[in-house]
DNA sequence: ATTAAAACATGACATTTATCATATTAAAGA
DNA sequence: TCTTTAATATGATAAATGTCATGTTTTAAT
């Protein structure tokens, strides 16, 4: 089993504020996982009873809606954790998470890691800030859900996937979504959004070739962010 | 100056874990302050360097938009706080609080609260709890604003009003909202709020005297909301 | 390699929602 | 009290978005 201490990802997440001794007690009691593409690792409803760091990969966070389509509420990758909020609450998950790529992730049980919750200020404080910054980004993503058009919200996450998680070396977003669950973060029907990529196809905004996408014109996109 | 000890209202928010002691100093270091409906408790981007207990009175949280229109991200009440979010992030305050009535509110400076964070992992515990807990009812807000139609969330707005802050003794909603606010908590343009709130009173499901709306029909109601 | 299934794309159309115009009513200030 | 302003209401219309149908392409499974 691979030390904690020696993990390059946990100097990203809330966990870097760990002792030596405490990474030490830490690698005894994760289990690691591979998880493949498209499969679920914990699932809204559900009793997690830990956290998940993130070693390498992508995953969706998403909810059910009432008309059963559902919704992707956030992207996480490497060097963050997952299921904090429900740890701290004492409660299932409120969100599935689903891996968009294949994962390499690290559960550390509900026990172990809320020890260090009363012992280590500096850990709490960091995944409490953690849990903090999700509250406004959700916040952000509110108003925009509310107050702006489906073009705007696209544009929007465009930009946000490019900044977010990068290109690779031909130029096209990192992160490979279908237009389905493109349009599951934006919240809109797949068809409205298949159409709205056309268009900024045909405005030469973006180029198309498969799932891939290239931004062309950032400066353009940014202006029909808003 | 009245003793935060014999404050009913402290014993409905975070601040309860506190001990005697620790109550008394916080009297010392608490401002009191009357806020008029209306009134601008702080602004979005502000420095709020400390939080506010309320004690009486309900109060919108604001966010503005790109278009300049605003959007309500929550309503808080009586025994809540605000700012905890920003005191925690150490950054400015990310919605603006207006009083929707008269206010009676104290504010505790963020050192006099810091310290308390460390001591007491009781008190800690609970304003993470709180936290969370808007964390997960943002993420639901998020989900119903991009799947639901705009009757649907009136529907449900109007049903959360009514379970949240309770009625009147002449069976109308407590929190008086205008149409434009109701409108811009379930995210629309205030002619179409007008009109769904015309259109709900044709079939029975409220009564509108003025500003005051009587639900006459909740099953009804929850079956439109989902 | 072949076939079946899923994802993508686009047209036609229906529905929802926003916008503009204009009354009417209620509230606030002089 | 009068007058001015803001809030509420409603119609007419435009714009945005969703839905259904259908064809094409890509992906996955046999």
């Amino acid at each position: 089993m691979s030390k904690c201490e020696q993990c390059i990802v946990r100097e990203f997440s809330s966990l870097k504020a760990l002792t030596k001794e405490e990474l030490l007690k830490l690698s005894d009691c994760k289990t690691s996982h591979i998880i493949k593409r498209g499969e679920v690792i914990f699932e809204e409803g559900e009793n997690v009873n830990g956290i998940y760091c993130i070693k390498d990969g992508i995953c969706k966070l998403i909810k059910l809606s009432a008309n059963g389509k559902d919704h992707i509420v956030k992207l996480v990758t490497k060097g963050e954790l997952l299921g904090q909020r429900s740890m701290i609450s004492d409660e299932p998950v409120n969100l599935s998470a689903v891996a968009l790529e294949d994962m390499h992730v690290c559960f550390i049980p509900k026990a172990d890691v809320m020890g260090y919750f009363d012992q280590n200020n500096q850990f709490s404080m960091n995944v409490m800030k953690t849990i903090c910054g999700d509250l406004k980004e959700a916040d952000d993503h509110m108003v925009n859900l509310a107050q702006k058009t489906v073009k705007e919200r696209l544009a929007e996450t465009l930009l946000y996937l490019h900044d977010t998680f990068g290109k690779n070396e031909d130029e096209s977003l990192k992160v490979q979504l279908s237009r389905d669950e493109l349009a599951s973060i934006i919240g809109t029907a797949t068809e409205s959004c298949i159409r709205l990529l056309s268009d900024f196809k045909k405005s030469g905004l973006i180029e198309l070739t498969g799932k891939k996408i290239v931004l062309k014109d950032i400066n353009a996109l940014k202006k029909l962010a808003d």
